[in-house]
DNA sequence: AAATTGTTTGAAACCGGTTGCAAGAATCTG
DNA sequence: CAGATTCTTGCAACCGGTTTCAAACAATTT
């Protein structure tokens, strides 16, 4: 049987309420007292109840993590981090895997029953909508990956898409591509739709590149072959910009079983540059995201507006750059 | 504000013991008297606290999910399929990263602190000691790819790694490799242990077959490709029976980078076959562990065990299969 | 109709902690 | 040294639920 703070009350002779007080930092209780009470406790092999002390304060440190991208070696860095840095902020983790489900309300609700402090939601393919429920709830919430925008409704940690757009299709054309498909995760995500607008806009300065658009089923291997296997049926383009990149390896799987070589025949650009790209077998020309630092922010994030009502959404941005690896071809001479 | 069970409580006009009753399965409560508390619940937007009620219950349906395999790609299958299982079983995961620590007192504490039911350990490098202090707390611990022994100390849901060697051993002897390098995870890994003991008894039934080890320092990809890096600067093994699938894919990338090739030059087996060892850019000849029913199983046995004071350890083990791909010549003929 | 049995309900104690309050002890002030 | 001030401590109420117990009531038996 677990002791509780009675018995180190009776064993040392005092109060249960300095018993408590001894275990609370800046509590008023004189050292020796503390003292002989951290004693008392050590010998029973004591240790405090998180969650019933979380009944009168209110907090239990517990942090919902949840997401719904199970299935992308990318999120397997991102778990590891968040959970490192959570700890390391003396917060906790409850995980929820979100799968199939989009509604935001039997999440919230265990969430609630779970009395959590915050939630942080990682996940670059769920709407703005699903954070803003927890929001509305009152719940603090930190969107991880999420949209960026100029008056955020949440808080947002993440990279300005239309920017990794952009900068997917400067790169393309600053190689000399002509014709270049945009290899798009499923349409309705919003990194989809805002890395298809800063790629549309940016290949609206090059009106010589012929600009098309596939959207893949979901960030996964399967994905991106299934996909890229329908696009070689048809006619080629020269290069193709991946949503990330999982879908940019299945991509270039399907077009080695074809004996398509990249990136002599076809080059291939992804986004987010998680540890495998750079594996040699891969060797993924890709837009980095700095996700130690995201991550570390976000932790941030949350410790500073869990105990802060009216804390105004705030979304952190970082920019992303290029990592130059074997997928395109080189900036061509003069 | 949270709505509690005083609140409904009041608004239905009744005490806050019919309020309880009516949301605890077979209690003594007429169907009628439910029906009004429930509804006066749903008006509020009621939803119980499920950690005030464990104070008095003594379960929080938290189960602990601690790991410290955050870099290998095949264990975000496992957090995938234990996340979902868990929640279809009504239990909640708490997750806790290990990453270097390997003590289990902090671990443990940390568990108690926050009254979970029982742990999950998700590792297949961890010693058997670190379980047993779980269990030697009381605490209802099942280890997930554990080691499998006669007579089982915790509960232990896994395969047969000494088999798993053997059938590797098998696999090379069959197709006249004559050869033939372990290249291990961490010497103090378990599954290192088994696994090596497995393949060293059936490659002693081939005397003609020439045997070695090399050991690498995790199971993760620059693990397996530096150790290949090494191997190679040795007289070559004619097939190589790596650790695990990320060790193999490291070894691989080394061979490639090599110019040499595979299975023409020399053949490669993993153990797991985790979902990336089927993409064609990898095609990874390997040892299926059957993680699905392996997976469901653990939590059915955490289920059942975690309100049984005094349920036996029980080893529940699971057969390998293996899946020919394209990293092993095929059997020769006659 | 009385006695027995079973069902439903609320009061009150409890789970393991925290905290406002007041009283007592210790320290400071002039 | 008396009086004011600050520290330290225990009592008791409380956090949001559950559960034991006995009373009230209904249903059944004799």
């Amino acid at each position: 049987m677990r002791r509780t703070l009675k018995d180190v009350a009776d064993k040392a002779g005092v109060s249960r309420s300095a018993v408590s007080r001894a275990f609370t930092e800046g509590a008023s209780v004189s050292p020796e007292m503390r003292r002989k009470v951290l004693k008392a406790a050590h010998e029973l092999g004591y240790s405090p109840n998180a969650l019933a002390s979380s009944l009168t304060t209110g907090r239990t440190k517990l942090v919902g993590l949840v997401s719904n991208n199970f299935r992308n070696p990318f999120f397997l860095e991102v778990f590891d981090l968040f959970t490192k840095e959570l700890q390391d902020a003396g917060l906790r983790p409850l995980l929820v895997n979100l799968s199939n489900e989009t509604e935001p309300q039997d999440s919230l609700r265990m969430m609630q029953q779970y009395s959590v402090d915050g939630v942080i939601l990682a996940s670059s393919t769920l709407p703005v909508g699903f954070a803003r429920a927890f929001r509305d709830a009152g719940m603090p919430i930190v969107h991880a990956f999420g949209r960026f925008s100029g008056r955020p409704q949440v808080h947002v940690v993440g990279i300005d898409n239309v920017e990794a757009g952009r900068m997917a299709g400067r790169t393309l054309a600053e190689r000399g591509y002509r014709k270049v498909t945009f290899l798009a995760g499923p349409e309705a995500a919003t990194t989809t739709q805002d890395r298809l607008q800063g790629f549309r806009e940016e290949m609206s300065r090059h009106p010589e590149i012929e600009t098309d658009v596939a959207f893949g089923e979901a960030y996964s291997f399967v994905a991106g072959r299934t996909t890229m296997l329908d696009l070689i049926r048809h006619p080629m383009a020269e290069a193709y910009f991946c949503g990330d990149d999982v879908l940019s390896i299945g991509a270039l799987s399907a077009l080695r079983e074809h004996g398509i070589r990249v990136p002599d025949d076809v080059g291939i650009i992804g986004v987010n540059d998680m540890e495998m790209s750079s594996w040699e077998l891969i060797d993924l020309t890709t837009i980095r995201q700095p996700i130690r630092p995201m991550i570390r922010s976000a932790v941030d994030l949350m410790a500073s507006i869990l105990y802060d009502e009216d804390a105004v959404p705030e979304a952190r941005l970082f920019s992303c750059d290029l990592v130059e690896r074997g997928t395109l071809r080189p900036i061509p001479k003069g």
